[in-house]
DNA sequence: GTCCGCCCTAAGCGCTCGCTCAGGCCCGGG
DNA sequence: CCCGGGCCTGAGCGAGCGCTTAGGGCGGAC
């Protein structure tokens, strides 16, 4: 009936609780509807709310979409930067850079179909900030390469055209996956670790972190 | 003004012109805006006729989207059909349905972004009948990769996943390709055939059919 | 010339949308 | 006790939606 929450909250410092509520409401419906598709009256329906109670906590329902899309591509630029900071050599990095990441946009699939998929809806200047921390992401993924690549442990021909590819592949997990399916968000993780390695030219299975 | 076409059209046997004319200014504006976020008046207006001329030959918004999706899928599936079916080796073939794959979705990015993406706004029949044509896509790419097993071209742990994967990363180039962008449709096509190629284990440089 | 059928348009119907507004409940401070 | 502000609801406005309907123009058969 009521709104349906991820397992560990991701929206837990949002107040008040009904300004939460209409958050995860919101994700729900944009993830299973599309932004477009989706009436205010049902978001609010969700949150267990008339339709009006919406416009008491954001102004408008698209301004609902980009506080959505705000904490969502923080969320996961944060996992980026965590890993292209951490220690370990760059196949180390690269490797829990990707196994985190796909795991996030595979637990968290709902969020991150709003997050990656929704963002044409949203208006000039809010689009133009998200696209900013967008290019923050791509950097970061191209930046772990670079290191690989400069240490020798990558043989990549095309860093940017690849450090492009492993975001695209990664992002696209949220398209396609389905929590009732046959795989865990660890196992899609672990298995797209080494398949990026692979991209990457380099040998032998992808090593876990010290 | 009026509808923007492909370079080569695709939509070359649909009669009347006026039906051909609606189909293309229904993908340019569903990959612009999405299907939700589309008028019947703008797609008229495109085409450059009255918003009840539509109704002509398209029963519904929903038919014009139904068509433009089985016609999109089903060039792309005969792209893949076809390097299954082709002479080579397994990794002839990989590189061969990639490269092709991957520079008609860049190509007709347009098309492909509505057929990749605006799934979901299709009636249930209708989504019924095209998830039946993605399954065929998805079991063409893994037979190929079965072949290079078993040859022992390839190196591939997981087949299903990473033809998954293969899959989920050519169809994520509609996404993020543009046209105006610094790679032209083929150039993407050779990087991701190479790509594709380190995924599956195989050694060396992506090889050209004879 | 006359008539028929195909394409098309102008006008508009019924509906649902995003959003607003006047007012009611409830809780903490005096 | 009363009051005031934060949170919420019921009712509904204006707009734009998908789609329909009545009829006009026009080219080919006779």
């Amino acid at each position: 009936m009521g709104a349906q929450t991820s397992r560990t909250d991701e929206w837990a410092d949002v107040t008040p609780d009904a300004a939460r509520r209409l958050l995860a409401a919101g994700v729900a419906a944009f993830a299973e509807r599309g932004y477009h598709a989706t009436t205010t009256r049902d978001i609010a329906g969700r949150a267990g709310m008339s339709p009006a109670a919406l416009y008491i906590h954001y102004r408008t329902k698209e301004e609902l979409l980009y506080r959505i899309s705000g904490v969502g591509h923080r969320l996961a630029l944060d996992i980026l930067c965590r890993a292209r900071d951490g220690a370990g050599t760059p196949a180390e990095r690269l490797a829990e850079a990707v196994r985190r990441f796909v795991r996030w946009h595979a637990e968290h699939h709902t969020t991150a179909r709003v997050v990656q998929y929704e963002l044409g809806a949203l208006g000039e200047e809010h689009r133009a900030e998200i696209v900013a921390l967008r290019r923050e992401t791509d950097a970061a993924v191209r930046s772990i390469i670079e290191d690989g690549v400069a240490s020798g442990d990558f043989d990549v021909p095309d860093v940017r055209g690849t450090a492009l590819a492993v975001l695209s592949l990664c992002v696209d997990v949220a398209r396609w996956f389905n929590a009732a399916g046959e795989r865990t968000p660890a196992e899609v993780g672990d298995l797209y670790a080494d398949l990026v390695l692979r991209m990457a030219g380099h040998p032998g299975p992808s090593p876990r972190p010290a």
